[in-house]
DNA sequence: CTATGGCACGGATT
DNA sequence: AATCCGTGCCATAG
């Protein structure tokens, strides 16, 4: 049996070979172009509507695990059950920005490109009167995002109601960036507040944090904000921190703090993820569930009609339609074989790293994508491939890139960030200090590297530390 | 003199 | 072959 898994993965020609790398990098963003511009253009390929599994055809509801193809997996992994998920359910924008261009160094949010970038996702859901009034509002955004025109003044400019306004703009700010074209930080992370709460729970003093106690939060008067919501302030501190890793104020800029330190926050990217990992029950003590989601809208066929017509045709004829069905032939496998290699990779990846997943960065295990492949017997390219511009959410609701698996100094700047936040605020420990106590750790670094960890994660220098602890202005 | 950031080199990784 | 990453050296600021 391992065998025929064997054989069905390999590919047999140079031109199943090279479609199907091609597929193995794109996201389910992307997937979904391809996918659409094939349907269009290659007749003999169609889709079927109802959704079935992609590997035993079964007939599925939509959300539904195929209850036969999610237990042989289960066996040789008892930390994670591995499965794909044609999920139809799934709106996916198709100009999402991917993991990658959020983290290239020189992108910087588009003035010109962003308000373009935002009326597409919007626009459909908008009648032409609508669309001005999007229109009117989306152009207005600042290099921040924000657009600190009133709804009230809009509404008289255009001679419609508040409400309206109130509407469209809503809409806006769910858009991607989220919260963009608000009128404040605050509004923007409230935003964002929301759309998380539909994946994870969140109590609800969150949005009153954001709401009142900004100021505060920067300032780092915990004290303040715990007497204020009569909570614990240990509460306050795991609120904050929440705040700080997840959300974004500056829609526009996709970043935390000041524009220097622009790879402190890169790790919040908010779109559709490609993998879901859940506990099954949501119950973390079970196995974790790996989600591939699959962007059919339902599968994809030769179609029977075209089937007829190539068997009705007359001999010339069928001369003309024969590539075609040969082209559709050849996707099919392809797809199939990039969901096997997803599949296969993802099998590997969750055993290795359950401690990651399930107890946070701290406990990432080192991986390279050569080991990988190697233990796969596929091409390293390959793993590259695979890994390239898909994301991932994580069972606590966060949505990472893929490559985060592969982090070799992930499991570091944690604890890193984790001395620093223990450290006594008056005195600072500085970089060689750190150093020493990693060193200590077990960890062989450099002074100079930890600087570098130390940009990455957003942490100032020992010396500004210090002095921001008793300076409220 | 100490702490830190910039530049650049070489080895590993992709 | 291109890119990433850790590190050493040096200039600068306090």
């Amino acid at each position: 049996m391992y065998q025929r898994q064997y054989l069905r993965t390999e590919p047999q020609t140079t031109a199943h070979l090279a479609q199907t790398m091609s597929l193995l990098k794109m996201n389910n963003g992307e997937l979904i172009e391809e996918i659409e511009r094939i349907l269009n253009e290659n007749p003999a390929l169609e889709k079927i509507e109802e959704i079935r599994c992609p590997q035993c055809n079964r007939k599925l509801f939509p959300g539904q695990i195929c209850p036969k193809c999610s237990q042989p997996n289960r066996g040789d992994n008892d930390d994670a059950i591995v499965f794909l998920s044609p999920r139809n359910d799934f709106q996916y924008q198709k100009d999402v920005l991917t993991d990658d261009e959020y983290q290239m160094e020189d992108f910087t949010p588009d003035t010109v490109e962003l308000p373009e970038y935002i009326l597409r996702q919007i626009m459909f859901d908008l009648t032409d009167s609508e669309r001005e009034i999007a229109a009117h509002i989306v152009l207005q955004v600042d290099e921040d995002g924000f657009v600190p025109e009133k709804n009230a003044s809009i509404a008289q400019y255009f001679h419609v109601p508040i409400s309206k306004v109130e509407l469209i703009r809503n809409m806006i700010m769910h858009a991607d960036p989220i919260g963009v074209c608000a009128t404040s930080p605050e509004e923007a992370m409230i935003v964002q507040l929301d759309i998380l709460r539909e994946t994870v729970e969140l109590p609800p003093y969150y949005n009153q944090m954001v709401r009142d106690h900004i100021a505060s939060i920067s300032k780092k008067d915990y004290k303040k904000i715990a007497k204020e919501l009569e909570l614990p302030e240990s509460d306050i501190k795991n609120a904050v921190r929440f705040i700080s890793e997840n959300l974004y104020p500056y829609p526009g800029r996709a970043s935390w703090g000041h524009s220097n330190n622009d790879q402190a926050t890169q790790k919040n990217v908010y779109s559709n993820p490609d993998i879901i990992v859940t506990y099954s029950n949501n119950d973390p003590g079970q196995a974790l569930m790996v989600e591939i989601i699959i962007p059919y809208g339902g599968n994809l066929r030769i179609s029977s009609i075209y089937k007829n017509a190539l068997n009705e045709s007359v001999e010339e004829k069928r001369e003309d339609l024969k590539p075609d069905l040969d082209r559709a032939n050849l996707f099919i496998k392809c797809l199939q074989q990039r969901n096997n290699t997803m599949r296969r990779m993802l099998e590997k990846i969750t055993k290795y790293q359950v401690e990651f997943i399930r107890k946070g960065d701290k406990f990432i295990h080192p991986l390279t994508r050569a080991d990988l492949a190697e233990e796969l017997e596929v091409h390293e390219s390959t793993i590259s491939r695979a890994v390239a511009n898909k994301s991932l959410q994580l069972p606590d609701g966060k949505i990472v890139p893929l490559s985060k698996f592969f982090d070799r100094s992930l499991g570091i700047r944690t604890e890193l960030k984790e001395i620093v936040a223990k450290e006594n605020q008056n005195k600072p420990l500085s970089d060689s200090k750190i150093a020493e106590i990693l060193n200590q750790k077990g960890y062989d670094l450099a002074r100079r590297t930890i600087a570098k960890y130390r940009a990455m994660e957003g942490i100032d220098p020992a010396y500004m530390r210090k002095t921001q602890y008793n300076e409220p202005k």
